[in-house]
DNA sequence: TAATCCGCCTGAGGGC
DNA sequence: TGCCCTCAGGCGGATT
């Protein structure tokens, strides 16, 4: 599943795949991931050009001229691919397609139809996508701070695991990064988010930005499907400590690694080394 | 206001 | 082999 690694990874591949290129039709066999509706699309871009992307948590701002932005999250499995000509046959799961007027093709595939596109003027989006209304810091960013941190962590009581993937604490962890930091600062993911000692919210502030840094420089995590805009996959899967490790021996300590559900995610964890808070 | 539950989706995998 | 069921999970909206 694409994280913020995965999703700037593919930012940073589609990139010079895209720019400079005017688009002459959008289509799609799913209307429902247009938020707009296809007509709305189809109205607002066509004869409009690529001029950048940007990324802001995990969603990717695709930026058009006419003042035009395409606000798009991959969700579970969605992933963009350029085809030479536009003709070439779709597989099933391509559900949107950007033509373009030098004949080739933007297409976005997207498996369980859990993605979504929306259409925005550009510089209104922090306020009309509701996902970025409330978004919180980059972790990438001078305004993550320790201090910023604990203030948000203290008004949770639920389970830190729970609280990490609150996307308006902070921007970006998924599930896997979410196991992956927590182990890396030896916190169990059930401990309520408030009772962290600060000790505790250093570290974990600390594993966020080092570990999201890693992943996004090994070219994300490939777990499932993922892929960026060139089809390479990340390298990153081989640094996991505890994500999809439950039955193996921890590496630090080498006590076999547990799954078990918190807020309903499967949640991977060192029963020696993440202890329960007392 | 915070926490929890559910729907959206479909491929993979297990049980029979 | 084929059918049925469960699971995976990010997010928005409804409910508690």
């Amino acid at each position: 599943m694409p994280e913020l690694p995965e999703v700037e990874t593919v930012r940073k591949s589609l990139a010079p795949l895209i720019i400079g290129k005017q688009i002459k039709q959008v289509g799609t066999d799913w209307p429902k991931i247009l938020i707009n509706g296809l007509p709305a699309f189809h109205k607002a871009l066509i004869g409009t050009t690529v001029i950048n992307i940007d990324r802001r948590g995990k969603y990717l701002l695709l930026r058009f001229s006419d003042e035009r932005t395409v606000v798009s999250h991959l969700r579970m499995e969605g992933k963009y691919e350029l085809v030479a000509n536009s003709r070439q046959p779709k597989d099933k799961f391509v559900h949107v397609w950007f033509t373009f007027t030098d004949g080739t093709q933007l297409r976005y595939r997207d498996m369980r139809k859990f993605g979504r596109m929306q259409l925005v003027a550009t510089g209104t989006e922090n306020q009309v996508v509701p996902g970025l209304a409330k978004i919180g810091p980059e972790p990438t960013a001078a305004t993550f701070t320790v201090a910023d941190f604990q203030q948000r962590l203290r008004r949770h009581h639920k389970p830190i695991k729970s609280v990490i993937l609150d996307q308006s604490v902070v921007a970006g962890v998924g599930n896997i990064y979410a196991d992956e930091t927590l182990w890396l600062a030896k916190i169990h993911p059930e401990t309520p988010a408030n009772r962290l000692t600060l000790t505790e919210v250093t570290a974990l502030h600390d594993a966020i930005i080092t570990e999201l840094a890693a992943a996004i420089a090994a070219g994300g995590t490939s777990a499932h499907t993922y892929v960026d805009a060139q089809g390479n996959r990340g390298s990153f899967q081989d640094h996991l400590h505890v994500y999809d490790r439950e039955g193996t021996p921890c590496d630090r300590c080498g006590t076999i690694i547990e799954k078990i559900k918190v807020g309903q995610r499967g949640t991977h964890f060192c029963p020696f080394c993440q202890k329960v808070h007392q």
